[in-house]
This record gives C-alpha cells, sequence and structure tokens, in this order.
DNA sequence: CTTGACTCTGTACCTGGGTACGGAGTGTAT
DNA sequence: ATACACTCCGTACCCAGGTACAGAGTCAAG
C-alpha cells in the first residue's frame, strides 16, 4: 500500500500542488523542465519532486530569470561524475550574474530613497525632480 | 547656431546614440514610454534628454522589470506639486519590490555557492548532490 | 531638380511563456 | 455498464516586447 509506485501522481494533481496550471505542465514537459515521467497506461505519472521541480522554476522566474536559465540550474542538480568538473565554474558564472543584478539593484534602491527624500515632501521645489540625472551617473544619486 | 532647437534629433539618430533599434523607438513611442516629440514637417525630433530615457527604460529592463515598471519610474520622474504626495509611497512600494528580490537573489547565490563547494569536487559522492533540498527549505543551503 | 538616404504610417511577423479548446481515450463510483 | 471527471494529443490563440516590411513622403548634396 506504501510502495514507491504509490506516490505517483497524475498531472492535475502536480499541479495543483505546484500552483500552476495542468497546461503548465505539459507545456514544461515539451521544453524539457520535467523529464518524461513513466506512464502507467498512457497516463503520465509524476513522483512527487516534480512539485519541487516545478516551484523552484517559478521561483527562479520570479527574479528574473527565464526558463533557459531555470533550465540550466535544474541540469546542474543532475550532477554525475562526468559533469562534476563543471558545476564549479557554471556555478560561479551564475553567481557573478545574481551579484551584477544586486549590485545595480541596490543602486536601484539607493537612488529611489534619496530621489523620496528630496522630491517626495511638500516643501520641495519643482526644479529638484533629477531622478533620471542620479541614473546617470551609472545611479550615484542626487546628493553627491 | 547653438539654440535649444539645433540640440533635437531625429529618430535614427537618437536610436544609435541609445544603443536601439529605430523600429524600437518607435515601439516605446507607441507605448507612451517617451513622450510624443515634437515634429519639424513631419519628422519627430527628439531632445537629448531622450537618449538617457531609453538607457534608463533598457537598464531597468535588465534587472528583470517589466516595460510597464520602467514607466512607473518615468512617471516619478516627472514629479509636480500634484503628485509629489505620491511619490513617496510609490517609491516606497518600489524600494520593498527590490529588496525581496535582492533577499532571494542572495539567498540563491549562497546556495549556490555553497552547492559548488560541496558538488563541484571530484572526492564528492553523487548522493551528496541536493541543489533542490536546499531551495525546498528556503534556499537555506545544504551545510544546514 | 534629381538621386539616395532617411522618415513616415500601417500592418504583419517573431520569440518567450504560457492558456484554451476540440475530440478521443481512460478510470472509477455507483 | 454507464456517467462523469480526468487525461491524452494537437493545434490555435494570447500577451509582452520587439522586428520587419511596404509604399509614400522628405531632405540635402551635387
Amino acid at each position: 500500500m506504501k510502495s514507491t509506485d504509490e506516490e505517483l501522481m497524475t498531472i492535475g494533481t502536480l499541479a495543483k500542488a505546484s500552483g500552476v496550471g495542468v497546461e503548465t505542465v505539459r507545456f514544461y514537459h515539451r521544453k524539457g523542465l520535467l523529464e518524461k515521467p513513466p506512464r502507467t497506461s498512457g497516463f503520465r505519472k509524476y513522483p512527487e519532486s516534480d512539485v519541487r521541480t516545478i516551484k523552484f522554476v517559478k521561483r527562479v522566474q520570479g527574479l528574473g530569470f527565464s526558463l533557459k536559465d531555470a533550465q540550466d540550474l535544474l541540469d546542474l542538480a543532475l550532477c554525475s561524475r562526468e559533469t562534476r568538473p563543471f558545476i564549479a565554474k557554471t556555478c560561479q558564472e551564475k553567481i557573478d550574474q545574481i551579484e551584477r543584478k544586486i549590485t545595480d539593484l541596490n543602486k536601484m534602491a539607493e537612488m529611489l530613497h534619496q530621489f523620496s527624500l528630496i522630491c517626495g515632501s511638500e516643501a520641495s521645489d519643482d526644479s529638484e525632480c533629477r531622478l533620471l540625472d542620479c541614473f546617470e551617473n551609472n545611479w550615484e544619486c542626487c546628493e553627491k
């Protein structure tokens, strides 16, 4: 009754558990984000772990990465003796990419903060509104 | 010879200066990201400042925001006595959004770092590769 | 005053990431 | 053994964000 086979779920169950639509699961399937699930009698049967995979993809996507990027990360997870030598390099590339993004986001947040202080008060005068000027100078803000 | 009018540029010049195609400028124009430029004789004439606007949009977009988000930020820049009271609130919303993103990105980078340490060495054994497990636990990594 | 580069409007097309639908098969509860 | 929910596959459609014409107008150099 509790054999591992019993844990397999149908596409609708997987979709609900992952918070996406059935069509999205089939779409990811076509895109190779989910590996071909075993079939019993024509129906796809997904392992519990695919819920995690889909949630992972959705989260990565929410951070502004593409499905291709999500795919790359998932591929990393399938590490084996052959792929291991490439893991450090691939990870470092993604990390660098992420860090550049963080740096830029921090600058942008800081810029908005300064902008809010300077222009957000009733007291300020229109001529001080220079949001884009801040950006010009590599986001270094109004304050200077 | 150096009147402000003389500084206006044609769409091709703007596109080249901003690093986008002419069609993209026209697209942004249709989307309202660039305000209707004055026309002399049927040709649009853009001010120098539109170069900055386009570069700003491209950068914001590169951080994973939509054109709509870029538009919101540009609208902020047009602050005036009427809009001023809303600036602080709008800024804060964007800042919160950015900070959530940064938090998630940091977790992801840390996860990749740990993953790289654990799985990236020749010495490790396949059973240790648990990238998705890290994610499961809100990106808290393998190390635990 | 013509030629060639550039611009105009409009419409059509493309990729990424889904979403919806039609018609047929399946599985199960009654 | 039939009804009903669910699944199958294929195709078509949707939105965002562009990209690519076509056919006509414009501008500036020679």
